[in-house]
DNA sequence: GACAACATACCGACTGGTTGGTATGTAACC
DNA sequence: GGTTACATACCAACCAGTCGGTATGTTGTC
């Protein structure tokens, strides 16, 4: 039932109906991530996703048992992709932890480049308008957001045993509040139709982590605040 | 053809019709706030927005053109409540605009209370989903919220010649980065389907605005960064 | 102060296009 | 020959917007 991926065979090649298949069901998320990225989940027709994909109702139908879980199968699949772009970011070998919390900030100031449905959160989008209506793409929402920020809160957590341990704040609200910058910065951008606004935000959020972690030059140590 | 308002009779009291107009125009544009808040711009039927306010699509057709023209007309409407309910909160009464600035900051987490789409923003909701698909709303939305960011801003700046003439930062940015966590802080309530998440955010907006803005307590003027 | 002429506010049945989902067919592959 | 992976045709429900009608004012006129 809740099964998304076609068995493997046991052993040698996996078999070319089987690759065609997770080709086009990939074909199918990818064209549902856009879509539902441009005019949200509500608005976002299942044909428009087909078109978009280039297949059409019975292809639709036949990977998804339905558009709500098209959309949860869509979430998993951006989060997915959010985690081996992070998992390649150079700034993940940084050995200071302070250094990959900063530099994560810069990546993703990096990577708004495009069009606002490239580089905007399913996850965020899909939440402010599913919360209340579609309570599993809520969960789905919730988890990839939440798993993602766990990534982060582990540097954070380690930043601060080095560089701020006896501060109030915890690494888990840090790590959130650093999502909802991001969120809100999304929020802004498609408010003004442009990516500059987010860039600013980060701007900021970057300011604030090398405030409670201490400046990034390691001169004055009676710097730090909280 | 626009005229959303009843010719006012030359002289004497305003009439009775006039009136029920517009007490059924407001019930209508506050059910739509409701509405959209709860299930988005598009899942947000006018029946379930006619049904909220009482009315019927009758009514709902006398006074808007169209589903369009009614969540702009719901976008100003939420803007001038919230102008009202900003203007009349005690935080704006502190002479040191830092006071102010930090007082926002609280009073946004006071007023996080009871459930998700009584205290979400409307704006954002709306143009997560709208930005592209519906140009009337992107602007509508995009205006209110950056009239609100300059309510803000406006303290920011005075505060920021007063306590860190120096600094980078703009007053403008600083503005929409407080906006920007809000926003992002509903994404994340509605994700987790509770206010906890905004009100841990907002501890951190205000942490950043003390750090920027100098410590409260004026001890150790040698504190502020940037 | 009564009556005609008109305006406003609203109801609710109807319509026509839209849309999620289904049923059936078929081609390739094993 | 059975299963997978689609396409095509179709349906029933939904829903924004329309329209004829009614009720309740309001204004000018005599």
């Amino acid at each position: 039932m809740t099964l998304t991926r076609a068995p493997i065979s046991k052993r040698g090649k996996a078999k070319a109906a089987a690759d065609a298949g997770a080709a086009s069901r990939e074909k199918l998320l990818d064209a549902a991530m856009l879509v539902i990225r441009s005019k949200g989940y509500s608005a976002a027709r299942v044909e428009d996703i087909c078109a978009e994909a280039g297949l059409t109702k019975g292809a639709f139908f036949h990977h998804f048992a339905s558009k709500e879980a098209c959309a949860v199968a869509a979430a998993a699949h951006f989060a997915a992709n959010a985690d081996a772009l992070f998992d390649a970011a150079p700034y993940t070998r940084h050995t200071d932890p302070r250094d990959r919390v900063l530099g994560y900030i810069d990546f993703r100031k990096a990577i708004l480049q495009g069009e606002l449905p490239q580089f905007t959160c399913l996850l965020g989008t899909m939440v402010q308008e599913a919360y209340d209506s579609h309570p599993t793409i809520r969960a789905a929402c919730d988890r990839y957001i939440s798993e993602h920020a766990k990534r982060l809160e582990a540097d954070i957590a380690e930043a601060k045993t080095l560089y701020a341990p006896e501060s109030e704040w915890t690494p888990q609200s840090a790590a959130l509040f650093s999502q909802a910058v991001l969120q809100g910065g999304f929020v802004l951008a498609k408010a003004k139709h442009g990516a500059k606004v987010a860039a600013d935000c980060l701007d900021h959020l970057k300011r604030y982590f090398e405030a409670i972690l201490g400046a990034p030059a390691p001169r004055d140590e009676g710097k730090r605040i909280q």
